[in-house]
DNA sequence: CTATTAGATGTTTTT
DNA sequence: CATCTAATAG
């Protein structure tokens, strides 16, 4: 028999025709479970072995996680030395790249640093200060700021409608707001700091420019994108102008799993891929390998409920498979029990606890589960929600890092200084005018006579974090080595300003723990903001990778995901779809989405839970305010014959007691009668 | 001008 | 619960 390229093994007809396919643009359309990534690395080691250079390949994906599983995948078929040459990574790290080495060239300057969330929300509050008092009334908050402001560029919607759709409690301050990016936009531009959104407006404009552009749409032969649901008109038009002379596209997603709408991602994107690119190739991709039946019987019939799309059938030829069951609860608390029994009994009947998910809409509605899960010592490791590099302290740290990278750096400067005693806003503002941060002698001057810029009492702690600082700059130490110096500086400022220091100090060994996995401390501080560690358990290093635990994570998180067991819970109108975004057709739609992809997470068992009646002021309050959940709905009547029901009985039966014969109180004051 | 405290208040999902 | 404001003491 003729030898079938490694590539090609295992691939059903749909699979085979999208790797084979060649000429025109390709759009996959895959719906959830039907071995999209294998496909599309199928496709990569197909064009390897056709004669592609790899590092001629782009790939961009959703997160690193999902770029690093590919090049994993596509080591064993090409070779990892191979693999790791392709080209991969998020549009966002894609673009990190290309401005980190042509910086010069695109006018960016050498040292620019990179800002998170967090800091962009630092700088918002900074200037909004500075805009006219009169407007300080219920004015947004600054993470709303930077929502407003993210939505605007990546959908390239002006501010005005914006507001009216999206943020309609924020509109009356249309004008103050204008006022405000602007200011924001001049602060970064001057102090040489790129946000999350610069990367691509950055790219794009690069990838758009008569002379520029055609260089980088030269360096690929194949642009290869995947989560195309996912992508903004932003990503969308740097994909188009990379593509400049028809070079070959694949595109590949599945439209009934968009769910990042409220960052400005549009499904239109493939819905009108046919048309922005002509002569396109659809390919679908129905058959299912994840999951059985019964659940897919379920994902099915709720994904049909939805009014747009490219129609969508899943199937599988896997036979048997177990209903999903839905577990009605009395209460939240009911509920943490029941999925901590569900959990211990599959563990006993033979699935790892990693082989189990616990799956949410939004990160604190697994806050009684945890205590739950602590309480009877099941081990767990969540997704999403509050992350490590928001903590304060590590913050601090990262300061430390961008103003050894790009002095001019205000915001850094800022924060730091105002780690010393006696040093507020004002202090800082000063210090950072004596050292010339905006002429970029910051660093310097502060290391030079860091004593005196700051009040005599802080002195000893402005000294000891001036000669870590200095130590970094003229010393060569790895990266690593240079966190522990810096962490080593800040001690005894986070010491004083925090209560339990010595958690917080362990952060930041761990945190010098993944920096040493760095060659060059600019790039890990890029990198680690762009791409942040999604979980506890990705800082904590192969000791605990060894361990079994059970995963906690949103449905955002559990994007691309699967387990043979998925515990869904909340599932009641309210928490799921989630009473912020029932305000329109569209945010209900994504909502819907959002439930289908948690359910087609499932490979064997679904359980669902729905309680019935949410105890109000605080999860631990004793109060007796409750009111009642509806189940989700997404689950309505006709999908009863899809699922088994079971309802789960509260831990403290509310059994009605009998009236007593005598009052209490009484019988209490027999029992004390006559002991003193 | 900074530090600390008390009290009010507030849309979720993430690269 | 965390963040923001106002008020107050040092």
């Amino acid at each position: 028999m003729h030898d079938e390229p490694r590539w090609s093994a295992g691939l059903d007809e749909s699979q085979r025709e999208a790797v084979e396919h060649d000429g025109g643009p390709l759009l996959i359309v895959a719906g959830a479970g039907t071995g999209k990534t294998r496909t599309l690395v199928a496709r990569l080691a197909r064009l390897i072995s056709g004669g592609t250079a790899p590092e001629r390949l782009l790939l961009v994906t959703f997160s690193r996680r999902a770029a690093d599983e590919m090049i994993r995948r596509l080591a064993p078929l090409v070779g990892p030395e191979v693999a790791r040459r392709v080209h991969a990574g998020t549009f966002h790290s894609v673009a990190h790249r290309l401005l980190r080495q042509h910086g010069e060239a695109l006018g960016l300057g050498a040292g620019f640093s990179v800002m998170d969330q967090g800091d962009a929300a630092d700088l918002m509050h900074l200037v909004r200060q500075e805009v006219g008092e009169g407007e300080r009334r219920r004015f947004p908050r600054k993470d709303t700021l930077v929502a407003v402001y993210s939505r605007v560029v990546n959908a390239q919607e002006p501010l005005r409608p914006v507001l009216r759709r999206h943020f309609p409690w924020v509109q009356e301050h249309e004008a103050a707001i204008g006022q405000v990016f602007s200011l924001y936009t001049e602060r970064k531009r001057a102090q040489g700091v790129l946000d999350f959104d610069d990367m691509l407006l950055y790219w794009r404009a690069a990838a758009t420019d008569p002379q520029v552009g055609p260089v980088l749409a030269a360096a690929y032969d194949h642009i290869l994108v995947d989560e195309y649901q996912d992508t903004n008109v932003l990503q969308a038009d740097i994909v188009a102008a990379l593509r400049a002379g028809a070079r070959p596209l694949t595109a590949v997603g599945d439209d009934a799993q968009s769910i990042y709408a409220f960052r400005a991602a549009t499904v239109r994107n493939m819905l009108d891929f046919p048309d922005r690119f002509p002569g396109a190739t659809v390919v679908k991709l129905e058959r299912n390998y994840r999951s059985t039946q019964p659940i897919l019987d379920l994902a099915n019939t709720v994904l049909a409920q939805a009014t747009e799309g490219y129609a969508k059938h899943l199937w599988t030829e896997r036979v048997g498979g177990l209903r999903p069951v839905l577990a009605t609860c009395p209460d939240e608390a009911s509920q943490a029990d029941a999925v901590a029994d569900v959990i211990l009994e599959h563990h006993e009947a033979g699935v790892a606890l990693r082989d189990q998910a616990v799956l949410f809409r939004t990160a604190h509605h697994s806050d009684l589960l945890e205590v739950e899960l602590r309480r009877r010592n099941i081990p767990f490791v969540k997704y999403g929600g509050l992350r490590f590099l928001e903590a304060a302290h590590v913050r601090d740290l990262i300061a430390a890092l961008r103003v050894l990278d790009n002095p001019r750096d205000e915001l850094a400067w800022y924060r730091l200084l105002q780690l010393l005693d006696g040093v507020g806003p004002a202090g800082a503002r000063r210090a950072m005018e004596a050292m010339g941060v905006g002429e970029g002698e910051g660093l310097g001057r502060f290391v030079d006579g860091a004593a005196g810029l700051v009040p005599a009492r802080a002195a000893n702690d402005a000294e000891r974090l001036a000669a870590a600082l200095r130590d970094c700059v003229t010393s060569a130490l790895a990266a690593g080595a240079q966190v522990e110096r810096l962490a080593a500086g800040l001690e005894p400022m986070i010491r004083r300003r925090y209560e339990n220091a010595d958690v917080r100090l362990r952060d930041l060994e761990a945190l010098a723990r993944v920096a040493g996995g760095f060659e060059d401390r600019s790039r890990m501080v890029a990198e680690l903001t762009l791409d942040p560690p999604a979980s506890t358990a990705d800082l904590a290093g192969p000791p605990l990778l060894d361990d079994d635990y059970v995963i906690l994570s949103t449905v955002h998180s559990a994007k691309g995901g699967e387990w043979r067991v998925v515990h869904l819970i909340h599932a009641a109108d309210g928490m799921f779809p989630s009473d912020m975004s029932t305000g329109s057709r569209e945010e209900i739609e994504e909502e819907r989405r959002l439930f289908y992809v948690a359910l087609t997470r499932a490979c064997e068992h679904l359980h669902i839970y729905a309680p019935l009646r949410y105890h109000h002021g605080g999860p631990f309050g004793r109060g007796d305010a409750h009111s009642y959940g509806q189940r989700t709905r997404f689950l309505p009547p006709s999908v009863e014959d899809l699922l088994d029901h079971r309802a789960v009985r509260g831990r403290r039966d509310d059994v009605a007691l009998p009236a007593l014969s005598a009052a209490l109180p009484s019988a209490v004051d027999d029992a004390l009668r006559g002991l003193w």
